[in-house]
RNA sequence: GUGAGCGUAGCUCAGUUGGUUAGAGCAUCUGGUUGUGGCCCAGAAGGCCGUGGGUUCAAAUCCCAUCGCUCACCCCA
């Protein structure tokens, strides 16, 4: 048997009205706060990757799909969305249709990781990008918009996460202060943790070991090395989250792994998920739109997982759903009588009514039984006595009641359905 | 890439110290008198016990390998 390709999952129909009611809650929140859907292609060039995520970073080096397509190009299967945003934002010469661009997607990405609890070979994520202000109000706003989805999901045990990063320059120092402290208790941190100190030597802060942990506790902040801007403008972002009653903590340690970001940061993690607790992240990145070969512009994006929001609902059993319904099944006494079965549907159907019948020629019983897993709301007999006097007899599955029409008043029939 | 746990019907799981035709619940299908659902009752269908090899008179059960799944590390959404 050939089975789903590691680490990737189908969307069954059993599963299919969880994903609508989330997308849905997408859009609206996104709409309310006037974000326009922008789809890139699942594929990209690899160098556009390679640019904007950063050749060091665990994506690029080590978890992305890449192949070389039948002209050689070096293709690869988007991991994350902000970089293929703003490659169509250069292209399309967005920045010069309106200074400032609000875009949001829901699409999967694609990283050949090990999978496990929230973790997916490809999973989808919807996310939010604003590009071409430098305003904090912006940064505040998509911790705002996603918070507000979570909320409406009906989670409750959440944490938001920020921090800044700062400019390029501030953090070098700081890393060099950091550094410095390291130099004397390098060997006693963990053989993972001095792997660290040589790659991304911030992320020393994330070990989940208690002597690493002890030894990072009198470690200089990020937080207290921050260039002026920086500063200031993450002052605003938590007094207007302050403002509007969205509860946040400040974490120095919270790095995020993509080259590209500057100055805020934040993280909403559920405790309902695992150990893949991030629902999500994002930050601002100033300086990826020049670095990707457009005009020096400035931006701010996140992107949450979805599959990891579903899971999360579920532990929490955040919404249930109504089970689905349907409006006339339409039964079919006697033999013989398929087409006009068919018929009468289509007429129904033309009405917008949702109408099934049966198509395996079974019995009375079976159609009623059918009928009623499907949840109809009406049956309709076709057939039988009421027929031949030109009747049709409507079933309320509800009550029981049954109201006889005649054949040709079909239009009695849908007002009394509708 | 590293580590641990687990693979028996569509799903959730039983299967006694290795011993005949491998079980249950749910789901599915068919019935329970002329043409009517849910509840109930009766019956049916559905498994090379993940795959390959080994030990044994005998393997779902023990051993080895392999594949797959799950969880964790790592990393991230």
């Amino acid at each position: 048997m050939i089975k789903a390709v590691t680490g990737t999952k189908d969307i069954l129909p059993s599963d299919i009205n969880r994903w609508y009611y989330l997308e849905n809650i997408v859009k609206e929140v996104f709409a309310n706060f006037n974000y326009k859907e922008i789809r890139t292609p699942v594929f990209e060039e690899t160098a556009l990757f390679a640019r904007g995520i950063g050749e060091g970073t665990d994506i690029v080096s080590k978890e992305m799909y890449t192949f070389l397509d039948r002209s050689e190009t070096s293709i690869t299967l988007k991991p994350e969305m902000t970089a293929a945003v703003v490659r169509a934002y250069i292209e399309h010469s967005l920045g010069t249709l309106q200074p400032l661009n609000k875009l949001f997607y829901i699409s999967p990405m694609f990283r050949q990781e090990r999978p496990q609890a929230g973790r997916f070979r490809q999973f989808h994520q919807f996310g939010a990008e604003a590009i071409g202000s430098t305003s904090p109000l912006l940064d505040a706003e998509m911790i705002e918009m996603s918070y507000n989805i979570f909320k409406q999901l009906g989670l409750k045990d959440l944490v938001v996460k920020i921090n800044s990063l700062g400019v390029p320059q501030s953090r070098e120092e700081y890393k060099n202060k950091l550094r410095d402290f390291l130099s004397d208790k390098k060997d006693k941190l963990t053989e993972e943790s001095r792997k660290r100190f040589d790659k991304n030597i911030l992320r020393i802060f994330d070990s989940k070991i208690e002597s690493d942990q002890e030894i990072m506790k009198n470690a200089p902040l990020l937080i207290d090395y921050l260039d002026e801007e920086s500063k200031n403008d993450f002052e605003i972002v938590k007094e207007y989250l302050t403002k509007v009653g969205i509860p946040f903590e400040v974490d120095s340690a919270l790095v995020r792994g993509l080259d590209y970001y500057t100055k805020t940061t934040f993280e909403v993690i559920s405790n309902k998920v695992g150990s893949q607790s991030a629902l999500c992240g994002g930050g601002r990145y100033d300086l990826l739109i020049e670095e990707l070969g457009g005009k020096p512009t400035p931006g701010v994006g996140f992107a949450a997982g979805m599959e990891r929001i579903l899971l999360a609902c579920e532990n929490e059993n955040s919404f249930t759903l109504p089970d689905p319904s349907i409006d006339v099944y339409l039964i079919r006494i006697d033999k013989g009588l398929e087409s006009t079965v068919a018929e009468i549907g289509s007429l129904l159907r033309s009405q917008k009514l949702s109408v099934e019948f049966d198509y395996l020629n079974r019995s009375t019983k079976a159609q009623m039984r059918e009928a009623n897993k499907l949840n109809a709301k009406y049956v309709l007999f076709i057939g039988g006595d009421e027929y031949s006097r030109g009747e049709l007899l409507l079933k309320n599955m509800a009550d029981g009641q049954q109201k006889i029409f005649k054949k040709d008043e079909i239009n009695k029939i849908i007002s009394e359905v509708k």
